[in-house]
DNA sequence: GGTCGGGATTTACATTTTTTTACAAAAATC
DNA sequence: GATTTTTGTAAAAAAATGTAAATCCCGACC
């Protein structure tokens, strides 16, 4: 999502997140079309009306690179930036202000008519002996099936995803468990112990997962 | 739908939405055949008898450029229109007034003979050797048809949507059994039982169907 | 109007996963 | 070194899900 309205951005990312859609958010143009043409988005959310860089610009400069689905939201009534938005080929338009709910279905609307070859699909998360495949929920270590939990492996994923580098309690609450870290709430450790316990020692005898105490864990890299 | 009588096309549509089907109505001929060629029908209704551009016409116009399935609504009787009808290339003829029932039953059946390449750009949803045809409600599973009742389709239908991501059962009991979610309802689990024992296990052994406790279902992809 | 039958829902209980609890161990703080 | 905080983990408790069977509901048919 590239807008400057930082409530907005927020709102919708927990909305997202109930939807279990990840979004991404950054606030100005610039770095907006660096991250669309990352490659690894399904979806582009583009406000039309940004300090600096416009909208327009912006979507511009991304089509002149990909066709990455972009939604753009616009002023109500602005009909010239409308027509222009879909001239320059974004592939929908929602006038502000509007629902999560509304954007939401009209982005599912633009996903369900992108044909699935456009769309990011990673293959795998790999990290030394470990591979994730998450559109089909299976994990393998050193060639062999893992039996994993739902939340060890959302818990997992998440860390992998980030590998080399921590990740802080709060964040595998809510991409793990799906829910805010709450004071007393030991889930998280239960289930780290039972992964570490699945996972076993790393090559080095140390568990692959470590403790950054009061920082959060690290999936540790080759 | 293409007919002046406003009050049986909003009958019809009511009718429709009940049995998921959307109809979209416009009251005359020339805006009929405007839409028709769109090439986004499975079907058109077209009333013989309209002012302005006659039913006939409106067929004429269609088929010039378009082999989409018409069925025609006739006045009880007259012979000489359906005849003329069939002749141009309508597919079937129902007596007016007719039942909105009845008229779905011949829609359905015009659709079952009709080749599934000549239907609207709905494609089916594939996913592995699971095969669906939302607009038909007809569901293959390694090429042989699957029985499934219609909430089951229902259901596996918004699975399949978003095949490779989870989806929460709200989300389920919205898009599969049309009511939100209560407390305390366990019908979303039996039916997806039953999908489950429907479809067998998949390649891996495990159902395609994996849950995530708390967080939902995600029909997993090869 | 009555009965039949298929599908949907509810019920009841089995199973699995997640969370809580309780305490031990490690690290940080004083 | 004593104390507090944080983390690890086994075990118990709670919650969510799986599923067979009973029941309910509604349209079809007589």
């Amino acid at each position: 999502m590239i807008d400057d309205d930082r409530e907005l951005c927020l709102l919708l990312q927990e909305y997202c997140a109930m939807e279990t859609v990840t979004l991404h958010i950054v606030h100005n143009g610039e770095a907006g079309v660096l991250m669309a043409l990352d490659g690894s988005f399904d979806l582009i959310i583009l406000d039309v009306m940004m300090p600096g860089m416009s909208g327009t610009e912006v979507l511009r400069k991304i089509r002149s690179a990909s066709m990455v689905p972009v939604l753009m939201l616009t002023a109500m009534g602005d009909d010239a930036d409308r027509i222009l938005g879909l001239e320059l080929g974004a592939d929908d338009y929602v006038p502000k202000p509007c629902t999560p709910r509304e954007l939401i279905a009209r982005i599912r609307a633009i996903l369900r008519r992108v044909p699935p070859s456009f769309q990011s699909r990673e293959e795998a998360l790999t990290c030394g002996d470990l591979r994730l495949w998450p559109t089909r929920r299976l994990a393998e270590l050193r060639g062999v099936p893992l039996p994993l939990t739902g939340a060890e492996f959302s818990i997992l994923e998440t860390l992998l995803r980030q590998a080399g580098q921590p990740v802080r309690r709060e964040t595998l609450y809510q991409e793990g468990l799906g829910r805010p870290m709450e004071r007393y709430d030991r889930s998280l450790d239960v289930h780290l112990s039972s992964i570490r316990h699945k996972l076993g020692p790393g090559p080095d005898g140390r568990s692959p997962i470590q403790t950054l105490r009061g920082r959060g864990y690290q999936f540790v890299t080759e």
